[in-house]
DNA sequence: GGTGATTAGTTGTCGTGTCAACTATCTGCT
DNA sequence: AGCAGATAGTTGACACGACAACTAATCACC
């Protein structure tokens, strides 16, 4: 009763899936090569960056970057070994921990954007005509309500950026 | 003199890098929780169950898969620890080593493969228009092409296969 | 035909993510 | 008020992938 892929779909399934494995390497390769950090670290900075106080509740910005809690936790304590962030408790909320990025913060992630961005050009939008562009979103856009609520939320979450 | 990102294409790599960091996960926890593999030990298992005599040399089977040698090697033990995969030395090349399905292997791909595939059908086909399909394998084999030669040559390895 | 370079694969170490357990705070109900 | 349950976050143990070092076999060439 399974009902298999066509032809079609298997082509398709064969390129997405090599992209899912290949992509995210080559996004990690630029930035671990060029700033010395994970393409995840990098969100966490930029999600800061463009908060309000450059500061978010952990449990906002891991929403925000599609994390976990325990692993959002650990990434932050390793980027404020490192002195881009600071931690410091929710006045309101005490069980809260807020997240601010620091000057030498702001720095890393305004030194690091442009080679990010260009990579992201070079091996994705250098290869795409305007029409295809506006096809991956909404393609993406498909899945991701496919994948659920929360999929779907985290991109609502971030309809009005600054910088990738 | 960064070329930076239009609302356009910053719309679309919010969503695509969304789906590059959910949809993974989603494909993973499916055949983890069904059928207690990662999706690449299930990629190891149905590549060798496409081939001929379901046997494979370590070094091909890495290509098929995207994987370096290192990983595959360690997969693979475990693998052969379960019971699916045995492997032994290639008469022609005594460097080489062969990895073949045992008779285990193949029923476990066999009882796998349809949850898995109905997975792929929810995530990403049921919610595509067949000119959403054929955009998105265009789309796909754009970037892989900017990602270099072997993303490419791995799936044109690829083109006449029997299930996903 | 032997020596250097290359190729195939394995092994060990380290960084990072996941999961489960735990602490601390807050909320709701009586 | 006081206690049950939910929520925010941290911590520790474990699993997996990346990378480097290593062994073994084959090729190339003088």
């Amino acid at each position: 009763m399974t009902r298999w892929l066509d032809d079609r779909e298997l082509a398709a399934w064969v390129r997405l899936a090599a992209v899912l494995e290949l992509l995210p390497g080559a996004l990690e390769a630029q930035l671990r090569r060029d700033s010395d950090l994970s393409h995840f670290e990098y969100w966490v900075l930029a999600m800061l960056s463009e908060s309000p106080d450059r500061t978010l509740r952990m449990s906002q910005l891991a929403a925000r970057t599609s994390a976990t809690l325990p692993r959002l936790s650990h990434v932050v304590q390793r980027l404020e070994e490192r002195g881009w962030v600071k931690r410091f408790p929710c006045e309101l909320d005490r069980r809260a921990t807020n997240a601010r990025l620091t000057g030498a913060g702001w720095k890393k992630v305004v030194a690091s954007a442009p080679g990010h961005v260009e990579n992201v050009r070079e091996l994705v939008f250098d290869a795409l005509s305007e029409e295809q562009v506006e096809q991956l979103t909404a393609i993406a856009d498909r899945i991701l309500d496919a994948l659920g609520p929360e999929a779907a939320a985290q991109v609502a979450s971030y309809e009005r950026p600054h910088a990738v």
